[in-house]
DNA sequence: TTCTCTTTTAGAATCGTTCTAAATACCTTG
DNA sequence: CAAGGTATTTAGAACGATTCTAAAAGAGAA
């Protein structure tokens, strides 16, 4: 289930960014019904297969744009690397370790019920849970 | 509060690690009382400050030895960047975006009543709460 | 079309970390 | 204590993911 060319459009327009044909066709990749997790380099990778071409500095610009807007979000769970999400609702993840790979796990899974006292100058800005897994 | 000579040796004794100047050394700057946090870069300009010959490699191996051992754990919040902390007991952590620093939660002050099912052919290795902050 | 501003790009630069290979330190054993 | 063997440390190179740079290409407005 793919966005058509106006929902893109749209989705572009919301975000403020104009319409040009390699953020169109990422954003084809990313936002279908199913959310997804994945790197730069694995997205790079995925559109060169699909025969678009390119570059990996505007994968990465890209990304950021669309996370600006709220259409992605980064996880965090390994050095050195960083996972988006195209799952923007707040939720949690299983990381499993050995192969890297990362699982959503839904908000209402974990419940919790008590929280620290959040030091007085601060605000809580995201919370993140992860879960980290290794195969048996 | 800083440990003895000769409890920085059974430590090192335990850890089946050697002892030499810069493992010493650096057990001495961190398994004092009270826990901390900090990155491989961060410690190294400390020991540098504090009158200490070691490199930037040495610091990195021992961390790792350290960790191995038990006696350190990492915490990834950030891309690009590992933390280390001195509290190896099950716990969570406020981080506080603005200035990177890490804050320890004890881990009962978060309870968490309900978990996901794990995937039939994984245990769980490791559950990481990271509380995000700014400031106001 | 022309002008201006935005976007894309290849490749260089950067940053934290790991690797390499040589020098040094440590610990036996004779 | 000296010699020999292994472990450790080190400087600097290498690495991998990401960001930056400056130039070329593209988009939109007039």
């Amino acid at each position: 289930m793919v966005l058509t060319t106006s929902e893109i459009e749209k989705l572009l327009d919301n975000a403020k960014l104009r319409h040009t044909k390699q953020r169109t066709q990422l954003a084809k990749m990313l936002f279908k019904a199913e959310n997804r997790h994945f790197t730069a380099e694995q997205l790079h990778k995925e559109a060169q297969i699909a025969g678009h071409t390119i570059s990996l500095a505007t994968i990465y610009n890209s990304l950021h744009q669309f996370r600006r807007a709220g259409l992605l979000r980064q996880v965090i769970v390994e050095p050195g690397k960083v996972y988006f999400d195209t799952n923007t609702e707040p939720h949690h993840h299983f990381y499993i370790e050995d192969d890297g790979e990362l699982l959503d796990v839904e908000r209402n899974k974990v419940k919790i019920s008590t929280l620290p006292e959040i030091p007085k100058d601060c605000n809580i800005q995201e919370m993140d849970v992860i879960i980290r897994l290794r195969k048996k």
